[in-house]
DNA sequence: TATGAATGAGCGTTCATTCAT
DNA sequence: CATGAATGAACGCTCATTCAT
C-alpha cells in the first residue's frame, strides 16, 4: 500500500470514529505514520482529502456490485440482487458505508461537482424507472422511491450493526427486510 | 421571549442552517443580542447548550403528540394517530425536527445520560409491543420495527423537503407513504 | 496605555526591524506581553494589523504637522514650513516614518481604501498646486513635484540615520537640502 | 537559454510582481519548468538565489553602462551620461531595475558580502568625487550626494512607471527632471 | 545533472471558556 | 444577571529544504 492509500484508510478509520470535526488532519497523519505535510502534498486541503476519500469508496462499491450482480436476469431478479449487493457490501465494508452516509450528510456533500452527482444519481434513477416501467415496483415518482429506499438501507444497517447477528442471522434478516420492503413497493 | 430563549432559538438556527462545528458561540450570542459571556451563564458549555437544545425540542415535540392523539381508541387507529402526529409535527417544525436528526447522528447524542435514552425510548418500543401484542403489525424485533419506522420517517422528511410541495400535495404522499409502511408492517 | 496601543507599538517596533514577513503575529503578541488572541481581538487580521499601524501613524503625523505649521503666511513660507515639518517629525519618530515608507512600498498598501488614498493624496497635491498657482514654484505636474518631494525627503532621511549626526548638524543638512530642493523647485 | 537562466529570468518576474515572501520557490521552480529540486541544485537555499540574482543584473547593467558612456570626454558630460545612462537602462528593463531597489530595500541586501558593497559604492563615489574636483557640482559630502541622486531617480522611475507616457514623452520628462537635478547639484 | 516525493517547523487564525466589573 | 475583554490550546496549511533515485 503506498502513503496515498494509507492516508485514505487511516482517514477513512478516524473520520468514522470520531467525525470529521473531532479528526486533525495531523492526528491523520501520525497514525498514517506520515508527515503531516505528506498529507497536504496528496490532497491540497482537508476538503479534499474528504470529497477524494468519498469518491474512492463510491468507485470500490461500484466495482463490487458490478462484480456481484449478473445483468442477463429479468427485471426483479436484477432490482432485488442489486439491493443485496449494496447490503451485502454494506455489511462487509461497514466503516465504508458508514463514511459515505457520514458524507451524504455533510456540508461536504455540496463540494462535489453537480455533474458527478447527477451523473451517480441517474444511474440509479434508472435502474428504477426501468423496474416501474417492467411493472415489478409500484409506479411512484423515482425520486421517492429512491430516497425511502436508501433510508431503507441505512435503518437496516443500522440495525444489523447495533445486533452483532451471526452471518447466519443476519443473512436472514437481510432476505426479511428485503421481502418487507419487497411486500411495499411491488 | 427571554434571553434564554432566545439563545436557544437562535441555536437552533444557526446550528440547523451551518453544523454544529461550523457555528461558533460567538456567532450565537452576537445573533441572538446577547454577550459572548452570557450564553455561557445559561449553559455551562457549547456541549451543554446543544444537548439542552435537544431536550429542550424533544418536550416540545411530546406535548404537541400528547396534544393531538386521542388515547381512546383502538390499537390500530392509535399506532397510526401518533405516527401521523409526529410527521405532521416534523412538516411543520421543519428546524426542529432536522435538529433531532443532526443531534442522534452526532457525537453529542453520547452526552445525554442513559436514563434519559432508555426512557425516551422506554415509551416508543412500549407502543410498538402493544401494537404487536394487539395483532396490528407483524411479530418482528420491536427494535427492528423501531428503527425501520424511524428511517422511513426520516427519509419521506427528506423527499418533502426536497420537493416543496404543496400542502395538499404534501398531505396526499404522506398519507401514500403512511399506507405503503403499513403494507409493510401489517 | 491600553492594550490596543501596547500591540500597535510592538508591532511598530518589530515590524521596523525584521520587515512584515519576519514577524511573526505570535511574537508581537509575546513582546506586547498579551496573549495571542488578544491581537485576534482588536485586529481581525494581520493585514488588520499593518493598515490599522499605517493610518495611526499617518493620524499622528498629521496633527504634527497641523501643530508645527502656521497656516497664516504666504505660500512659499507654509509650503517650505511643511517640508521642514515633515522632515523633522521623521527624524523625531524614526521608526514611524521608516513604517511609512515599508507599507508604501507594500503589496498591502493596495489594501488601503481607495477613497482613504485619494483624500490623503488630495491633499498634499492641492497644496503643491497653490503653490504652484502662486508663482512660488515650478509650473510642473503636480504628481511629478509630489513624487520628486517624496522621495527626496527619503533619501534625505536615509542619509541622516546613516550619519549619526548632531542636533545642530542635523537642522544644518536638512536646511541646505531644502535649500538645494528649493533651487530645484523655484 | 539553459535551466539557470530560466530559473532567475522566472524568479525576477515573480519576485517583482509578487515580492519575495509571496513567491515560493515551489511556483519558480514550476513557473520555470523545472523540478522542484532543480533550483535547490543551483542555488543552495531561496537567498542564495535572491542575492544571485540581484548580482546577476547589477552585472548586467554594469556591461550596458560601460557601453553606452564614452569614457573620454570632460566630467560634466561624462557624469551626466553616466546618469542618463543608468535611467535609460532603467526604463528599458523596468523589472530589473525594481528588483534592485526591492532588494536593496529588503534584508536581503545585509547578505551581501561587504566588500562586493565596498567596491560597487566606491567605484559610484569616485566618480562623483572626481566630480566635485573638477568643479562640475557642488562640494558636498559624498554620500549625500550619492544618496540624493539615487533617491531622485527611483523617484522619476517611480513617476515614469505611473503614469505610462509614450516614449518621445518620456524622454522629455527625464530631460527636465535631468535638468533640475542639475540645477541643484551643479 | 535532474527529479519530485517527503519532511516538519512554523505560520495565521479560531473559538470555547473565564473572570473582573 | 449580564457583560465583553482576554486567554491560549489547537487547528489547517505553507514552504524551504533534503535525498533516494
Amino acid at each position: 500500500m503506498d502513503k496515498q492509500e494509507i492516508i485514505l484508510t487511516t482517514a477513512l478509520r478516524l473520520f468514522v470514529q470520531n467525525g470529521f470535526h473531532a479528526t486533525p488532519t495531523s492526528k491523520i497523519a501520525k497514525e498514517a505514520g506520515v508527515a503531516n505535510g505528506t498529507l497536504f502534498h496528496y490532497y491540497k486541503t482537508k476538503e479534499d482529502l474528504i470529497v477524494s476519500l468519498y469518491l474512492y469508496i463510491k468507485s470500490k462499491m461500484g466495482a463490487y456490485i458490478e462484480e456481484h450482480v449478473k445483468p442477463d436476469t429479468d427485471a426483479k431478479t436484477y432490482f432485488k440482487g442489486q439491493f443485496k449487493a449494496v447490503l451485502e457490501w454494506s455489511m462487509e465494508n461497514r466503516d465504508e458505508f458508514y463514511y459515505t452516509q457520514l458524507f451524504t450528510n455533510s456540508p461536504f456533500a455540496a463540494l462535489l461537482s453537480p455533474e458527478e452527482v447527477k451523473k451517480s444519481l441517474k444511474k440509479s434513477c434508472d435502474q428504477i424507472q426501468e423496474a416501474i416501467d417492467a411493472g415489478v415496483i409500484k409506479a411512484r415518482d423515482v425520486d421517492f422511491i429512491y430516497t425511502i429506499m436508501g433510508s431503507h438501507i441505512f435503518g437496516l444497517y443500522t440495525y444489523l450493526i447495533k445486533n452483532n447477528f451471526s452471518k447466519a442471522k443476519q443473512q436472514q434478516v437481510i432476505q426479511e427486510s428485503l421481502d418487507m420492503l419487497w411486500g411495499m413497493l411491488a
